[in-house]
DNA sequence: CAATCGCTTCACT
DNA sequence: CTAACGAGTGAAGCGATTG
């Protein structure tokens, strides 16, 4: 089995760079937030220039700053990089291997049985393809398994190409940190420590049970991975399981207008990014973020499956009074999503 | 006792 | 150097409830 995983370079930024050429060689941040709250917001992407002073996704923008304050900020052009995105995937899909679309800027294609040279051969000849048909840069992995074709291509980064055969997946995951394992985020780390293990071969050395204790069926599968076994499929259709829609509010506040009219503007852009796919959904779920950062959610599932946007609004104005009800702390952030997803088709009307 | 519900936690970018 | 107060999106996990 060779598994082909390709991986966008810095996208958002890259795509920014190919709008505007004159931002080549420049400190280029992509933030989550508007020009006018940026400094509420968090790094989305950081091109390379940036990461060289220490920025990168997930930092706080005002951060960003601090590391280098003449970096230029910009707003995320979502439609511009779906399109870009698109224009990928569909050429991915021109091959014939089935195809997973991990995120807007990242695939893998299951090769099955061609052999690496094959694969090899057509892994460079889609890197060369994306460099000449967008002229945006990626980094191709390749492995026996989607996980470690994931990690062959995040070594290998930037405009890069890595390969792991059975042979070499010991040598090439012993040494690195847990944290390079795709799925182990600040909390496992800091989990593992406590049990001493720092690397993947700290890991694989591990006692599975011990694992399956402290970190529940995560544990396994990263005890799998660590010693070279990876049981990831490509999945050619993923399917949606959730719709959401949250923003931060210009200022905390526990007043009920300004948090309802925050619930409905969120309820209208979820409801009409469900009509567009086609949704119908059965739960209604609303979240806030105190000002103190906790935060809480609620959500009911309805007795049918419904499209109506009015539903989606009047279920979320209910939760969030149940919500505010319970203490009346400063809200900084609230949040609607549905879920329970169904394809609308006239095929299957299911009235339960 | 298995499926569903309601909610929290976590990992990305 | 470490703790910390930063957005938005989504999946997964888990205990409680229910039929």
């Amino acid at each position: 089995m060779v598994i082909l995983y390709i991986d966008m370079d810095y996208f958002f930024a890259a795509c920014e760079q190919l709008k505007n050429p004159e931002l080549k060689g420049k400190v280029v941040v992509i933030g989550t937030n508007k020009e006018d709250n940026k400094m509420k917001g968090v790094v989305q992407t950081a091109n390379y220039e940036a990461r060289k002073y220490g920025i990168k996704s997930g930092i706080p923008t005002k951060d960003a700053y601090k590391l280098y304050k003449d970096l230029v900020y910009l707003e995320a052009d979502e439609p511009y990089y779906e399109k870009t995105s698109k224009t990928i995937m569909d050429m991915l899909k021109g091959y014939g291997f089935p195809v997973e679309q991990e995120s807007i800027d990242e695939a893998a294609l299951d090769l099955g049985d061609v052999g690496y040279e094959k694969g090899i051969g057509i892994g460079k000849e889609i890197k060369k393809r994306i460099n000449n048909e967008t002229n945006l840069p990626c980094t191709v992995g390749i492995s026996f398994g989607k996980t470690f074709a994931k990690m062959a291509c995040e070594s290998s980064k930037p405009d890069g190409f890595g390969i792991v055969t059975e042979n070499e997946i010991t040598d090439f995951l012993k040494t690195k940190p847990v944290k390079a394992l795709p799925g182990i985020g600040p909390k496992t780390e800091e989990k593992l420590k406590i049990l001493r293990i720092n690397t993947i071969g700290d890991l694989s050395d591990s006692d599975p049970l011990l694992l399956k204790e402290k970190l529940g069926i995560v544990g396994i599968e990263l005890y799998n991975l660590s010693n070279g076994i990876d049981k990831s499929k490509v999945v050619e259709f993923e399917e949606v399981l959730s719709i959401g829609r949250e923003r931060t509010l210009n200022e905390e506040t526990t007043d009920v207008t300004v948090i309802k009219n925050m619930i409905s503007e969120l309820s209208k852009e979820v409801f009409e990014e469900s009509a567009k796919k086609n949704f119908w959904f059965k739960d209604v779920g609303i979240k806030v973020r105190y000002a103190d950062f906790t935060q809480a959610t609620k959500s009911k599932t309805l007795n049918h499956y419904s499209s109506s946007e009015e539903e989606i609004e009047r279920i979320g104005a209910v939760l969030i009074k149940e919500l505010m009800n319970k203490n009346n702390k400063k809200i900084r952030k609230v949040g609607v999503r549905i879920s329970s997803l169904m394809k609308g088709n006239s095929q299957k009307r299911l009235i339960v």
